[in-house]
DNA sequence: GTCTATATCTGGATAGAC
DNA sequence: GTCTATCCAGATATAGAC
């Protein structure tokens, strides 16, 4: 009995545990400062038993990466399809925002690693991961493009430029904003009230 | 003569040509991928030379931090001390962002490897840089709880979220931003523009 | 599928000659 | 003030037992 039973609980571990793990320990202390050994103790095994799963390290990185991005891409898109059809652009965008921020801090390992780490990575690492960037990338240009289109965002707003600034914005709440302590949907709020809005009073211009 | 000509251009590296060549490393490859060996190559030395300028790697990193905000607190007290006294608060607001981007992008290696590295390196050279952070972060907490308080910016803007967001966005332009190839004079004018302002369309309100 | 043991390399750091 | 030579710790990765 022990036998099946020890059998059955290595084989827990495996792949996922060790993509768990790193993803992990990458969006907490960053690309260099993780080593195999680390990650293998985090997961419960050692570190040889990692190059049966994995190729190498940079292997790892590579799918945490596409992960990463995918997480926030399906998680914007679905916060898109609860929508009504004819919901206005301040709810499209708001259903962005918050989306986006919340698939950062709320869900997951892998999209915080994705964010921390991918300017740390070798060349050819980030190269592999541009295909999932590109495609998030385009899928929001294209509902920008919609929204200015039908005049709901100023047209001379240069979008590819304002969606870099918005993921700046975005992706750096992860460097400061605790989830744990603070309201995840309320930062979003604030975020989007900023970006839609803009800071400056103008009440002297209504009235 | 050829004595002191020798003498004379091994001075010239010292301490200074060590902090140019790593922050100049730093800023494009971070905080792991940089060697001292490729430091004192860059620098035109050997690796056992930088312990006579440094005590360790992590002391060329807490200086080169601390000139990298300097650099940007400097130039943003400098664009602000060249405006009117009774400038408008769009005007201070635009001196802000010209200031921070145009140090960060086309002043000085300094302020990129700041950027680009300060969530890479070890606690205790995080720590070391926090005071001179904090004085800048002060420096502009100040200044727009003036513009608050004289109605300029609006009364529900929640302002250190607004800093925290206006820097996310700005230091994000290293990513992606080559100031060799764009325009960062229009490229923080763009950036003003949709902090202060918007982005939405506002046509339907005043007509 | 995981272990132990190890090969190989590269990093930061030190000592002493010049 | 810089060089050469070297120590030592820690990294990735491999080989073969179980």
């Amino acid at each position: 009995m022990a036998l099946s039973n020890e059998v059955a609980e290595n084989a827990e571990v495996g792949r996922k545990g060790i993509l768990d793990a790193a993803a992990q320990l990458f969006g907490r202390q960053g690309y260099g400062a993780v080593s195999l050994r680390m990650i293998a103790e985090s997961a419960g095994i050692k570190a040889g038993s990692i190059y049966y799963h994995f190729a190498s390290k940079d292997a790892i990185i590579t799918e945490i990466l596409d992960a990463g991005i995918q997480a926030v891409h399906d998680e914007v898109r679905d916060r898109l399809a609860a929508l009504d059809a004819d919901a206005p652009a301040r709810d499209v965008l708001r259903a962005v925002i918050h989306g986006h921020l919340g698939a950062l801090l709320e869900h997951g390992d892998y999209t915080s690693a994705n964010v921390r780490i991918f300017g740390q990575v070798p060349p050819a690492v980030r190269d592999a991961n541009l295909p999932v960037r590109r495609a998030y990338e385009n899928f929001l240009d294209d509902l920008l493009s919609d929204l200015q289109t039908q005049g709901a965002i100023r047209g001379d707003i240069n979008l590819p430029r304002f969606r870099l600034m918005l993921f700046g914005a975005l992706n750096a709440t992860l460097e400061w904003f605790d989830p744990q302590k603070g309201d995840a949907e309320g930062l979003a709020d604030d975020y989007a009230d900023m970006f839609l809005n803009g800071i400056l009073n103008r009440d002297g211009e209504k009235i």
